[in-house]
Parts: C-alpha cells; structure tokens; sequence
DNA sequence: ACCTGAACACCGTTCAAGT
DNA sequence: ACCTGAACACCGTTCAAGT
C-alpha cells in the first residue's frame, strides 16, 4: 500500500494558538530541542509559516508557551487525597514536577533558562505559589517564608534538571544499569589524586534511584528548615518510604 | 582618525584551541549564548572557519570547552587561609560559582545541559568533588556522603542557574532596585485567589539580596545535613555574617 | 481575519585546494 | 600539519498576495 505519513491530509480543524503549541510539544518531546522547527511544523501542521506567525510572534514565545504548558499540567495533577499534610504535598509537588522533566526532558534546559530570562513570567510564580503555601501550612514564620521557599524550589529546579535527560542520554534503548554502570566505572578511574571523593561514591552512585535519591534531598532541605525556621525543632522526620 | 575596531590586523600567535576557547568565552561573555557564532569567530580570530574546525570538533564542543574552562578557574580559586572549616570552605566553593555564573549568565544555560547531557563529564566531577571533600569533613558518615553532596550540588546549580540573569535580563543600564521593584509590583497584582502565597512574599522579594539569599539556602541545607545525618544534631548554627 | 509560499539573511559544517 | 574560503543545506522570519 505504501501508506507513507500522512501527506498534506487537508487540515479539518483552523489553525489555532493552543493546536500550535501542541505540535510544539509533540515535536519537543519526539526529538529534542533541535527537532522544534518551523519547517517541521508547518509540515505537521500542514501550512506555512507565515499561518504560525499569526498566532504566534517568534520562536521564543512559542518555546516558552510549550513549558508554561506542560508545567501547568504537571502541577494540576493534586494528590487527590492530601496525603499527609503539608510535607506530603511539598513532595507530591516536587514529584510532579521531576517527573514532568523527566517525560519532556527538555524542560530542564528550557526552564532554567526561561526563570533566569522572565522571573515575573507565568512559570516562577505558579511553582513558587504549589509550594509556597505548603511552606506556610509548615508553620514556617512569615518572615523566613521567602527564603524556606526559593530554597526548595531551587534544589527542585537544579535536581530535576540535572537527572533530567539522564536515561535518556543515548536515547531509549540504553539500559539504566548499563548507563550507571558506565559513569561509575569512568569516576572509578579518575586520577586518585585529583578525586579522592568522587571515586569514593562510585559505588553509591551505581546504585542509586533517580526518585528516591531526589526525595532524599526534599527532605533534607525540608529538615534543614524545621531545624533553622521552626521556633522549636519539631518533628520533622519524613516518613518511612 | 577614524580607527575601527582594528580590522584584518595579521594574526601574530598560531591559533590553538586554548585561544579558540578564550575568544569563545569572550564572545559569549559580551553577547550571551546567541553572541557565539563561527562567523564571530572567525572574524575575531583573523581566519576562516576551516582553521577553527582543525582545533575543535564542532560547536557543541566548543560550547563545552567554554563552560569547563570557566568552572576550572572558578573553582581554583582558593579561599587561601581555610576561613572556619569545612562548612565555610562549602561555602566558599559555592559562592565561587555563584559569582562564576553571575559574571558569566550563558553558564547557568551550559551548565544545565551539560550536566544532563554527559554527567561523566569533566565538569561535574570537578565540582562534585569540591564539595563532596568538605561533606566528608563535616563527619557525614560515608553512606550518606553521596545523598548530601548531590543536595548541594543540585541547590546550587538551580540557585545559581535562576539567580544567573536576574541583573542582566535588560543589558546593565537596568538598575536592580527598579528591576526588583517591577517584579514585585507584578506579583503583587496577581490574582488573589489563585496566588495567595506569591502575593504575601512579593515585598520579601522586593528587599532580598541575591547572595545573602543563596547563602541563606546553602545553611538550610548544611542544617538539613546535620539533623538527618550526624549521628547527634551537633552545632550547625552557621556563624554570624 | 486568517492563511499561502516565495524570498532573505544568517547559521553550522564541509572540503578541495593551498602552504 | 595547519590554514583558506567558497559552497551547501538548513534555519527563523518577513511580506506581498490571496481568500
């Protein structure tokens, strides 16, 4: 039959701001930032160019509507049932929003630079507002509440951008283990002079899990502001995992 | 007399890849990420794009090379006399690249992919191994060490990495009171309902200082690193600024 | 109001040719 | 071994023209 991909099927539905954005996202997510074009979407899109500029000022504003778009999803995803007060959702949040970069690895890179371009853009402030609020139902006094709260979200930003494309650094067919087992043989062989620690957590880091070690983190920024925010150090123990 | 930014003016020195590398970091340095062209380049270094891709595989590598060499002397530098231990030497390291990524805004962008991309590279190790030495001397017992090094490193880079263009974001005409000023003012007009919290704190924004900010979280963290991972919760109050 | 598609300026990269 | 510079394929963006 010779079926090739769809060729020019007449477009059914108009063009439109969010379908654009969509394709955006799709294109973003099949082949990295490199494979969000404006030829490859008009030919996904089947129009020309000039029909996304319309909608669309530059590439830039269509990059950072894709982030605010998949962020905002992942940060509408409520735990349902609050699981266990204010930690519960500061790490649900967390979660959710690791777990975004990791389905749309090119998040990472396209949040740092989109927090560093526009602070006031739509992004900062809702993640700022997810885990704000829980910081504040913590009992973290108004004063700290600032500082309690960009700590958090930076450790996120950085962590989550970090283990981002980690699995998927040779695409998909690369096994996890196979890809630790790698970076820590290549710390193992570090000049012992030079790296002393980094080759002394070779081994930790083989085995480490991605999640787990992430929310290892939360918890230790989340007991650092227990022991410095909190009048008296109250029980900040996270839960058994 | 009108002499022009000297033009054509003989190269004197052959080329190399370290002057290659110096020309990149400075093209960066002067126009951000956008600034690095091998048009640029060539232009700068006095010859055609041949020469360059004789030292230098492709501009990825370039790119690579910029950040590696930028983090290296950042971190050589040295606090000279060990000001109080290993908690002010973490410090130290971290503030080193803070004002690295400060001087440098493309850094926090570079680095972010970078770290994603190979994590066996030649920067992470550098700056884990920072870090991770003065964990070790703080008395975090060895199968944590990996857990509390990756926390610091991951606050930093997300501290640093937001942090990075916050001053530049319109060129250096822009003063920092009026640009904290304006975000305020934007969070302040959030809606109510939906960002109660980003409200709150618009004027701790307003007043905060960049990097007595990133400090405060580092000692967050260092506090989190004491309470959950000293075997007694031993002094941990960060000394007085 | 919304879309078309040719055209423009610019980019990373290659390569036959020089020294 | 090191450098030159024309050429190629591709990119974001514009714009006169259509409906």
């Amino acid at each position: 039959m010779a079926t090739r991909t769809r060729r020019s099927q007449r477009r059914t539905e108009a063009l439109s701001r969010e379908r654009i954005v969509e394709a955006a996202v799709e294109l973003l997510d099949a082949a990295g930032e490199g494979g969000l074009t404006f030829r490859a979407l008009t030919e996904r899109l089947a129009t020309g160019p000039g029909a996304i500029y319309w909608h669309v000022a530059n590439k830039s504003e269509l990059l950072d509507a894709a982030t605010d778009a998949v962020v905002a999803a992942a940060l509408a995803i409520e735990p349902a049932e609050s699981p266990d007060a204010p930690r519960g959702k500061i790490r649900a949040v967390a979660l959710g929003l690791f777990d975004a970069i990791d389905e749309h690895p090119w998040l990472a890179t396209q949040l740092a630079t989109q927090l560093s371009r526009s602070p006031w853009g739509s992004v900062t402030p809702r993640i700022f507002e997810s885990i704000g609020r829980q910081v504040g139902a913590v009992g973290v006094p108004e004063g700290s509440q600032f500082t309690a709260t960009s700590a958090l979200v930076h450790y996120i930003l950085g962590a989550a951008g970090q283990n981002a494309a980690n699995g998927r650094v040779l695409g998909p067919d690369v096994d996890r283990g196979d890809f630790l087992d790698a970076v820590s043989k290549a710390w193992e062989e570090l000049d012992p002079d030079d790296y002393p620690f980094t080759r002394s957590v070779a081994d930790q880091m083989r085995e480490h899990d991605d999640r787990e070690q992430f929310l290892a983190g939360i918890d230790l920024v989340l007991a650092g502001i227990t022991a410095l925010h909190l009048p008296n150090g109250q029980a900040s123990a996270p839960p058994a995992t």
